[in-house]
DNA sequence: CGGTTTGGTTCGAAAATCAAACCGTGCAAT
DNA sequence: ATTGCACGGTTTGATTTTCGAACCAAACCG
């Protein structure tokens, strides 16, 4: 396990920790595998029947997850802690897709002690729902600002 | 600006709509363009230096991101609803990157009336942080369970 | 021993991606 | 009227990545 964390500079782009995580998770099968990980499937062709994933690329992506130490492999594939913190991720495209992204009614419902769970993101100092006009944003690297690099 | 929402069997895989949701915005660089727009960047030009991503690569992500109703062009590009609502789907990725894929301090600050925002993830009904452990999940799709396609 | 499952790797074709060059429109100054 | 330039893409041609299918080795089962 090496550790992938990079300096945002080094990022095509503006750096942002957002575009570094899509670096470490953004491929297409990355969460997915995640996803089925979270689910107690930890065996390779589990992964691959219920991701639909091509083999090889599975085998690469869980590779590089494991090199990013997001999954271990001990006896079967398991999520490290910083997998089990992409839950919040996964919940909130959950949530996303339910809405947006499909037709048919959720495939899917998760059971918080004994009613419905429905993730809701807020402000952890206040608790408050932010809307977005509620929030502003500070750029705190030196050659960009919201708009883009100032040089 | 037509649906492209799906009906989750049809997607590879285990029909779900973390995959319906990938389909849609699990591109590498449509969350970063999602992201530029809520800056207020809606020029195209600001946008491809923004994100790094190639010209053509862009014009592409937006015209699908039109097209799935994410964006509108009307004087440069907005933010539809569903945009908007992919905020928390930003934020927690954010969070999630943060901590675990770079190696600087976070470069970006938001704030939320006069605090810092630092985004939580918790159950809408309860308001409780939700650990892994007192989630319980129920598939309803007819054929598959939580290893797998019963069939 | 033969047959099956598991966990990948290899292969060649097809598709997506990239950086760079190009193009058409609108606008502004000359 | 003409030149110049910025904007918003599109085209091009080379490179990479992805895919599905076939293949392979090791472990296990009878």
């Amino acid at each position: 396990m090496t550790d992938l964390r990079r300096d945002p500079s080094t990022l095509p782009g503006r750096p942002c920790s957002v575009a570094a995580a899509l670096e470490l998770v953004g491929d297409r099968w990355a969460l997915l595998a995640v996803r089925e990980i979270s689910f107690g499937n930890n065996r390779f062709n589990q992964i691959v029947r219920n991701t639909g994933a091509p083999r090889d690329r599975l085998a690469a992506r869980l590779k590089d997850l494991t090199e990013a130490g997001i999954v271990q492999k001990d006896d079967g594939y398991r999520l490290t802690e910083a997998g089990r913190d992409l839950f919040p991720v996964i919940w909130s495209l959950l949530a996303w897709g339910d809405r947006w992204a499909v037709t048919e009614p959720p495939v899917r419902v998760d059971h918080h002690h004994d009613h419905e769970f429905h993730p809701a993101t807020v402000c952890a100092t206040c608790g408050e729902r932010p809307t977005p006009a509620d929030l502003t944003r500070t750029m705190l690297t030196p050659g960009w600002t919201m708009t883009g690099p100032s040089t």
